[in-house]
DNA sequence: GCCGTTTTCGGCCCGACTGTTTTCAGTCG
């Protein structure tokens, strides 16, 4: 097992020992267990396990020490797997409503027999919840409307989950040698940041080797459907994927239809007919005359087009990447040719937000220069939590000015191409100070500052804590300016309008927090916030080497906000944002 | 389960908020 995975079985027992009501106190001792052993680096791992000095780590001792070098050598652990059948399954999952914590879900388990979601529904609908010690009507109802929401925001998936998958089956889809054509369709091409299913259109020259593969895919739960030409499937995960197979010749109007979306077809095809023409999935036909759009495609009338570029200019527009087929004034953007160059993944060269196992990460600050090097970034910025963040291993004004040391000595050493920023994601405190002084603030090449705690304010509240922390002079950017979470929570209240207001008169930056979780700022937010001057960074916040690739989603959300990468720092290069971070210090201390 | 110039047992352990048990337990970040 990799140190990572280790570190998730040290969690996992963590949290079913929290379940069965253990001490907290060994529970913490576990937690503790993982944290330091994504602290240490993989070589310095191996070298303690076979030197059997795994004790010699702080928060490691007999037991775990043991429990490590067994995971390490073996891959599995008896205790984990005993403790895995000694809790019911169902019970990880209720932790997962909010509300819900390890001794309310053994009160439930225990008096009232509730081992999953669909149990505690039933039992909070017949009000046998509200009847319990420490229960009341108001938690009860808490509970259902977190158990509706779960069921309503569990029939869509994220955009990057959904992506991962698309893409092994479009993969396969095109291995197959009666494969001419294949795309995934749908709000997964539009980039949409969730996703409710997946389509896929295929051009091919027989039918039936398709749907077989198709049908007979790893992960595939149930076939709901399967007909001449389509045929639909549910995966164990409980997203569902539709197939679509059609003649080449009209490969490029299916998949203009099944990408969408329905506003954006339907303007499409109201210019369609102001031409003379009916734009349907089947192909784009004269509007005159007998007979379906279908049956005159058919029938050999449509006009050929090869590629969704002469489907657009057949229209008289420029090509409409599917990220902006929103209906939001595309179709109008395109006939001016105003369309703008949007931000590529190849762009980009740098990021702000990440952090390290100083505070919540799980790859060193080594590890993490490693893998931007090996991304090819120019620069790096670390801002690990501030002390304010306790529960993520906050950095106190030592352990900062120390890492800040590190950082520096680290850029001297020219061990890594790619440069290291010395930043902090400062904590917003509930009333809008910062988590460090201004001292220390100014050592740094660059302050996030971002809300972590009192989400339940009210939004007069939260708007001028956000603008205090945006009005100071040390502030460089915004973190996840909602701290929404999507599918699981909505993000605090804040007056968005103000916020972005002040960000530009302050000449601070608003992140795109490309976590795919988060994707904050909203990507319909940015179109007209960077028209007035709102400069934005694509952030990973990476909590570790991989998390750096989630710029990809950051990517694809700044796209369906129409941003270019002038608009993005993130883009910029490295001399440039130097200078600029210089210019903005400078104007601080100023 | 870990730790120890108060060292083999007893402490570890932040602060705000919510709802309910009206003095505090549980949850959350």
């Amino acid at each position: 097992m990799t140190k990572n995975e280790i570190g998730d079985a040290l969690l996992e027992i963590a949290t079913l020992l929290e379940l069965k009501g253990e001490n907290p106190f060994k529970v913490r001792a576990y937690q503790a267990g993982a944290r330091a052993l994504s602290a240490i680096e993989t070589a310095e791992l191996e070298r303690l396990i076979a030197a059997g000095e795994l004790k010699s780590v702080k928060g490691i001792g007999d037991a775990l020490a043991q429990k490590i070098s067994m995971l390490h050598a073996e891959g599995r652990l008896a205790f984990l797997e005993n403790l895995r059948g000694s809790v019911a399954p169902g019970l990880v999952e209720l932790l997962q409503i909010p509300g819900l914590g390890p001794k309310k879900i053994r009160a439930l388990h225990d008096r009232l027999g509730i081992a999953d979601v669909a149990a505690l529904a039933a039992a909070c609908q017949d009000g046998r919840v509200a009847t319990l010690d420490g229960f009341g009507e108001k938690t009860q109802e808490k509970l259902l409307a977190g158990i509706r929401n779960r069921e309503a925001y569990g029939r869509r998936h994220l955009w990057w989950d959904a992506a991962e998958i698309a893409g092994r089956i479009v993969d396969g889809l095109r291995a197959l040698p009666a494969v001419r054509r294949a795309e995934a369709a749908g709000s997964l091409r539009r980039g949409l940041e969730t996703v409710g299913d997946l389509d896929f259109i295929v051009a091919a020259t027989e039918i039936a080797p398709v749907m077989d593969w198709f049908v007979a895919q790893p992960g595939v739960q149930e076939v709901t459907a399967r007909g001449d030409t389509k045929a639909s499937v549910r995966f164990s995960s409980g997203l569902q994927a539709d197939l679509r197979i059609v003649p080449e010749e009209q490969f490029v109007f299916a998949l203009h239809h099944f990408t969408g979306s329905k506003d954006h077809n339907v303007q499409v095809r109201q210019r369609a007919l102001a031409r003379g023409l009916s734009l349907s999935e089947w192909g784009l036909v004269p509007a005159e005359g007998e007979g379906t759009a279908k049956a005159k495609a058919d029938s050999g009338k449509s006009v050929r087009i090869e590629s969704e570029e002469g489907l657009f200019a057949a229209l008289q527009l420029r090509f409409i990447p599917p990220e902006l087929r929103e209906g939001r004034e595309e179709i109008e953007a395109a006939e001016a040719g105003e369309l703008p160059r949007l931000i590529e993944v190849g762009d980009v060269r740098g990021a702000f937000h990440n952090h390290t196992t100083a505070s919540d990460g799980r790859n060193t600050l080594a590890e993490m220069a490693a893998g931007a090097e090996a991304l090819g970034w120019e620069y790096l910025g670390i801002a690990d939590h501030s002390k304010a963040s306790f529960q993520a291993n906050g950095l106190d004004e030592a352990r900062l000015l120390r890492q800040v040391e590190e950082i520096r000595s680290l850029n001297a050493s020219g061990r890594y191409r790619t440069h290291l920023l010395a930043g902090t994601e400062c904590d917003i405190l509930a009333d809008g100070r910062l988590d460090f002084d201004d001292a220390v603030l100014a050592q740094l090449d660059y302050v996030v500052v971002s809300v972590h705690n009192a989400f339940a304010q009210d939004e007069a509240t939260m708007t001028d804590r956000i603008l205090r922390a945006v009005e100071h002079p040390c502030t460089t950017m915004l973190g996840h300016a909602t701290g929404r979470l999507l599918l699981r929570r909505e993000g605090y209240r804040v007056d968005l309008a103000r916020v972005i207001d002040a960000a530009i008169a302050h000449r601070v930056v608003i992140e795109l927090n490309a976590n795919p979780w988060r994707l904050d700022l909203d990507w319909r937010l940015w179109r007209r916030a960077a028209e007035r001057g709102l400069i934005c960074a694509i952030n990973p916040d990476a909590h570790d080497v991989e998390g750096l690739q989630h710029v990809r989603a950051g990517v694809n959300a700044a796209r369906k906000g129409w941003l270019t990468p002038a608009q993005v720092l993130t883009t910029w290069p490295r001399d440039r944002v130097l200078a600029w971070l210089r210019d903005r210090r400078r104007a601080a201390a100023g």
